[in-house]
DNA sequence: GAGATCACTTAGTACGGACCGG
DNA sequence: CCGGTCCGTACTAAGTGATCTC
């Protein structure tokens, strides 16, 4: 059965298709939250779709008839109609999750020390010692949170004999076992051609068997089949759990999720599950609670899934229906700047900020058990400076704070007076640990913005302003004349636009100066290639003006196409070292698969001929396959 | 209506294999 | 072919926001 192939990559070979409108009410159902599905049982559906998609095969398409099975069409779920407002799927079956391999004891001459004495730990012990053993280059292990934590856990898991002699872990000598397992990491660098060969059809296996799903008699791909292994958590930035351990999850643990009359995958041999459950309400196959936070944790779809798919694309229909009312709703927050409530005021100036800033939200945590970190309507007063001028600037402010993940957001920006005046208002008589906006939350912002539109919330706006700043500055960067990878460059530089918007940052890599300076010495290489090619164009030149025959006209052409195809490999060089330069500390990925409306970049890569492989790799084109079928190079986010 | 819970999206990093030039 | 570089992927933490519960 076909439909039950992984999803392949849709190319452009497709049938040629009805082109989207800004507004559409078209063929294609858009996915609206309250569009109202029919009826139609969607097997049939399928049937009429598929039977449809074979009459308009391509003439090229037809004539490749080779056996293999790849050459089936991928379907294309965003031409079916959608299920009704909260239904996620009516048929549902899976094999389950694949479990972390269970603790392998350490070699008989692999020792821990204790007080300088060898010490034999009991197996339980032993584990979680390693997972210490193999962090202990880390920087991690010398912080005092995250020795303290882990010692607190590791004692929970040792013998009560064990706990009576362990009682420092400045006494604990763990680098034998560290050196141990460096060794296996080498030696698994070291391994043969077979043996990793071996290994890689393992996990071939393991994927082939478990990481696909039937949903709807569609094959789909999970996104995360392997339930995570036990070990020391490690949270972002300085959070007061660091070093806990991170407990292994049994099957007793898990909840599944299908459907009723699917086959329920068995759980493993002498074990069972927590529960089976049949909701289709929700998108997840496998579930359990994980011990740091007590969160829930999931298995879910893969990015190329009908079910994640869909909703990607709502998102950006919803981020285009803020487009028509943004400038209304612009006008209103600064009215409301002028508001007697301070409620109001409060919440405009909020606003004002995620949408100018592109910050987030900002909900409130729960403090001691996560890294003290902020959005917008969580900032405290200590997060900004008021400057009523700065650098020649009128009402400046300066934004520090750490944002998702411990970012550092860092930013001075010129504000309107009204907003400068209505920020120190809100700043008068605190302290620098209280909140800035006292009167709002995320709860009270996002219950305006529904008002305000159907669907809109804080995110909205960044995925809105992600989007349009894209779109705008393609158009602003992109020069007609370039060549290929001088669009490119473009590309990314309106790219980069976004990034910086949205503050997405990394560690500069760490080879990041000495592959710039390789980068550099090829560029002189070429340089100096160049300057020589020149000079033999030059002689050949001569040499023709004094022979006049033919073989010498030809060797000026020959070199002339040198001279041409030198300074046009110099120029990508250089266009390379240009765009890793500006990349050092810009993270394009984050807001290309998050809030970037794919449609944008395929329909500049239509106007201008470039491949999209040049801007997707295969797994961002079969996550954008939708955008990559629907979009015609005059669409308009 | 406040806090907890749940579901789902968004995020940076580590790592390993593909790839490229010498 | 080999060693270094770079890219893609796996991993999982950390957000958002809706809904449930008391």
């Amino acid at each position: 059965n076909n439909d039950l192939e992984p999803p392949l990559f849709v190319s452009f070979c497709s049938p040629p298709r009805i082109k989207d409108e800004p507004d559409d009410d078209g063929f294609y159902a858009s996915p609206k939250e309250d569009s109202k599905p029919l009826k139609r049982p969607r097997e049939d559906d399928d049937k009429a779709k598929k039977a449809k998609n074979k009459d308009k095969k391509s003439p090229e398409a037809d004539k490749r008839k080779k056996p293999k099975k790849e050459e089936e069409q991928k379907w294309k779920w965003w031409e079916e109609e959608r299920y009704p407002e909260g239904i996620k799927w009516k048929f549902l079956e899976h094999k389950g999750p694949v479990f972390a391999p269970p603790y392998e004891p350490l070699p008989e001459n692999v020792k821990f020390y204790y007080d300088g004495k060898v010490m034999k730990l009991s197996t339980k012990a032993e584990e979680v010692a390693t997972f210490f053993a193999k962090m202990l280059d880390h920087e991690y292990t010398t912080k005092e949170i995250f020795r303290k934590n882990f010692f607190k856990d590791w004692r929970k898991e040792m013998t009560s004999e064990e706990k009576s002699t362990i009682t420092s872990l400045s006494k604990c000598d763990f680098t034998h076992m560290s050196q141990y397992f460096k060794a296996q990491t080498e030696a698994r660098k070291q391994m043969s051609k077979e043996e990793k060969q071996k290994i890689k059809e393992e996990n071939e296996r393991l994927l082939k068997e478990y990481g696909y799903c039937v949903m709807d008699n569609h094959k789909e791909r999970i996104a995360n089949f392997k339930i995570e292994p036990p070990g020391l958590f490690r949270g972002r930035g300085n959070h007061p759990k660091m070093g806990m351990l991170k407990r292994r999850i049994m099957p007793e643990d898990i909840i599944i999720n299908c459907s009723k009359d699917s086959k329920v995958p068995p759980p493993p041999p002498g074990h069972k599950w927590k529960e089976v459950r049949h909701d289709n309400k929700v998108t997840w196959l496998v579930s359990w609670t994980e011990n740091i936070q007590g969160s829930i944790k999931y298995i879910m779809l893969n990015p190329s899934s009908r079910i994640k798919g869909e909703k990607d694309w709502q998102k950006y229909e919803t981020a285009r229906r803020l487009k028509k009312c943004v400038d209304k709703i612009r006008n209103q927050y600064r009215e409301d700047w002028k508001s007697k409530e301070m409620k109001v005021r409060q919440r405009a100036v909020a606003l004002y900020f995620i949408d100018k800033l592109a910050l987030r939200a900002g909900n409130e945590k729960e403090e001691g058990e996560t890294a003290d970190t902020v959005g917008c309507c969580s900032l405290r007063v200590e997060h900004i400076k008021l400057h009523p001028e700065l650098d020649g600037q009128e009402y400046v402010v300066e934004f520090d704070f750490l944002g998702k993940d411990s970012i550092r957001y860092y930013n001075k920006v010129p504000v309107e007076k009204r907003v400068f005046k209505n920020l120190q208002l809100f700043m008068e008589n605190k302290q620098p640990e209280d909140d800035l906006f006292d009167r709002l939350n995320t709860s009270i912002l996002n219950k305006h913005l529904q008002d305000l539109m159907e669907g809109l919330t804080a995110k909205v706006f960044r995925t809105y302003n992600a989007s349009i700043t894209l779109q705008q500055q393609l158009k602003e960067l992109t020069n007609p004349d370039d060549n290929i990878p001088a669009k490119i460059l473009s590309y990314n530089r309106a790219n980069r636009a976004v990034a910086i918007l949205c503050n997405h940052q990394r560690a500069p890599p760490k080879t990041f100066e000495k592959s710039m300076m390789n980068l550099q010495s090829k560029i002189d290489a070429k340089k100096e290639q160049l300057a020589d090619a020149r000079r033999e164009l030059k002689s050949a030149k001569a040499d023709a003006k004094v022979r006049r025959d033919e073989k010498s006209k030809k060797a000026v052409e020959s070199k002339k196409k040198a001279v041409q195809r030198i300074e046009e490999q110099l120029m990508k060089l250089e266009v390379q070292a240009t765009d890793r330069e500006e990349n050092k500390q810009i993270a394009l990925s984050t807001s290309k698969l998050n809030y970037l409306d794919p449609r944008i970049s395929v329909a500049w890569c239509k106007k201008w001929g470039i491949p999209i492989e040049k801007i997707y790799n295969k797994t961002q084109r079969e996550k954008f396959a939708w955008a990559i079928d629907m979009a015609e190079e005059d669409y308009e986010f």
